[in-house]
DNA sequence: ACATTCGTTGACACA
DNA sequence: ATGTGTCAACGAATG
């Protein structure tokens, strides 16, 4: 039988190694190649003008690359559930494929289009291609536990042997017998939409620096890879957040829109390490893919993952509700040139080096401001091109100390971190010009310049740079007692949860150390002799 | 049961 | 320059 198929891309945003596209040419006869414009995403969270372009410009390669074998991208405006019926029928539809997304709102989505599609006779096929295992899978290998240390994910994967390698690109002869009716016919209801249709104006928009796109994401990492000496040596915590050009390669915003296949890179990272010297787990490239795979398995297992009420594995904290706190942190006008630069940077460019996520990260939580990561989440998953559901959600839990990291104590200084890869201040001078005339020894702590130097500077602080909003020295001590305090409430309610249980079991109450979150996550009484 | 070690990336003083 | 100890002391894994 031959079939009008459907794909439909979400993520995934490529051609390489994308098997759910090439089940859907496998005897083929009509194709049809979909992005649907989803309200949900805008309606429920924000998105800055950079990423809406950075969608739109992937948006426009994956139709040009379609062209080239002669199809086209089709773009449909709506809800899935609601548009689909009415595709289905007006292409006699019999076959839709997409990747496996495994964030919540995707899961419910694709759940209910599976239904839609069942009740009109459409074959479905779902394959996993955006995370380098299937989550389920590593899931079910840890006995239905999600790995809550990079440790434990590792030993998983060992069991599982490595990923597997990616598919083909599709080619003129993939598509011979298949063709994509309309493909000439540029209705401007499936066009690509403008900037401007999706409510944004281009002139907000900062400096592209990383356009969109397949093309652009494998020449990017065709140009990374070259550097072999550096693929081998790199070791991500000796990177520096505070460079005037990236000092990684921010593959990120290809990775998450799946511009960029995770296993093609992945393989060719393996083919550049084969027979040579090369950095390993967790701090090596093979390690920053494998930190991804961490998070969306735990995003893909651990319920509630993107909040703290309801979230079994995070520490429940007294955040204080201080907009002026979080809006002064977000528009990068916190008195702390180095953070607010690093916001500058964001904001403007749509990416920022991991460090410098930390930094600012500590500083609005368990730092300084003691505001909730999930108020820092929110701006990230509008700022960042790679904002990704289970990255953010989990790197923000982790900087917190809301989980995964517990060292509390650790505090990153708004001052000292920055200066040591950048004593000059270059960075920050890049991104606060306002700053530029201080001399290195007051540019990471403009209020303490003498009066006299500031009028030199041409910047009073106060009146053209805010001062301090917080005194770090006094506030992140106390803060460290509060983390404290968040703690020992977690180990009572942790024994609590306990004596519940064994009570409920009947068994012997025995219990300081309480269970483990992954005890606590799946419910399963400890196991223990009587 | 209990102690010990480890955990991708702290700051600071001191050698 | 790099390495070590201190600060005060977390949870998870390991023995």
């Amino acid at each position: 039988m031959k079939h009008s198929c459907i794909h439909w891309f979400r993520k995934g945003l490529r051609l390489h190694d994308n098997p759910a596209l090439l089940a859907a040419m496998k005897d083929c006869s009509e194709l049809y190649p979909i992005f649907i414009l989803d309200p949900w995403f805008p309606k429920n969270m924000q998105v800055s003008v950079n990423r809406w372009r950075f969608l739109v410009e992937s948006l426009k390669d994956l139709d040009e690359s379609l062209k080239k074998l002669k199809s086209r991208l089709f773009v449909v405006r709506g809800h899935p559930a609601e548009v689909f019926p009415g595709l289905f029928k007006a292409w006699k539809v019999t076959r839709l494929t997409f990747e496996v997304d495994t964030e919540p709102y995707s899961k419910q989505r694709d759940a209910e289009v599976v239904r839609l599609a069942a009740a009109h006779g459409v074959q479905v096929i779902q394959k996993v291609s955006h995370t380098l295992y299937d989550t389920d899978r590593v899931i079910a290998e840890n006995n239905g536990k999600v790995p809550l240390t990079y440790r434990q994910l590792q030993a998983v994967l060992a069991g599982l042997g490595p990923p597997k390698q990616p598919v083909l690109a599709p080619t003129l002869e993939t598509m011979k017998d298949c063709c994509t009716p309309g493909r000439d016919n540029r209705d401007p209801k499936y066009e690509i939409p403008t900037l401007e249709e999706l409510g944004q104006d281009p002139k907000e928009a900062g400096p592209c620096l990383y356009p969109g796109g397949e093309s652009e994401a494998l020449s990017r990492l065709d140009f990374h890879m070259k550097r072999m000496t550096w693929v081998c040596n790199f070791k991500k915590p000796d990177t520096e957040p505070n460079t005037l050009s990236p000092s990684t390669t921010v593959l990120s915003p290809y990775v998450k829109f799946g511009c960029l296949s995770v296993r093609t890179f992945w393989w060719k990272l393996t083919e550049i390490y084969r027979g040579k010297k090369h950095s390993s787990p967790p701090v090596s490239l093979h390690g920053q893919l494998l930190w991804r795979e961490f998070f969306y398995t735990a995003g893909a297992g651990i319920p509630n993952f993107n909040r703290m009420e309801g979230n079994p594995i995070c520490v429940q904290v007294d955040w204080d509700d201080n907009p002026e706190y979080v809006k002064a942190w977000k528009e990068g006008r916190t008195g702390y040139p180095f953070i607010d630069a690093i916001m500058t940077q964001l904001r403007t460019e749509g990416w920022i080096h991991h460090l410098a996520r930390h930094a600012v990260a500590c500083f609005l939580t368990r730092g300084d401001l003691w505001v909730s990561w999930e108020e820092g989440q929110k701006v990230f998953e509008e700022l960042l091109l790679d904002a990704d559901w289970s990255l953010n959600a989990g790197n923000w839990q982790w900087l917190s100390a809301s989980a995964f990291f517990h060292q509390f104590f650790r505090v990153y200084s708004p001052v000292a971190f920055g200066k040591k890869t950048d004593k000059s201040g270059a960075y920050i001078k890049k991104y606060l010009p306002i700053l530029r005339k201080f001399p290195a020894e007051y540019i990471y702590e403009p209020w303490k310049a003498p009066r006299s130097m500031q009028e030199q500077a041409g910047c009073i602080i106060g009146r053209d740079y805010p001062r301090p909003i917080v005194e770090h020295e006094a506030l992140s001590k106390r803060n460290i007692m509060r983390m404290k305090a968040a703690y020992a409430q977690r180990s009572h309610s942790k024994a609590a949860q306990v004596e519940k249980e064994s009570t409920k079991k009947g068994g012997k109450r025995k219990l300081p150390a309480g269970p483990s979150v992954v005890e606590l996550l799946t419910k399963k009484p400890k196991a223990k002799s009587s």
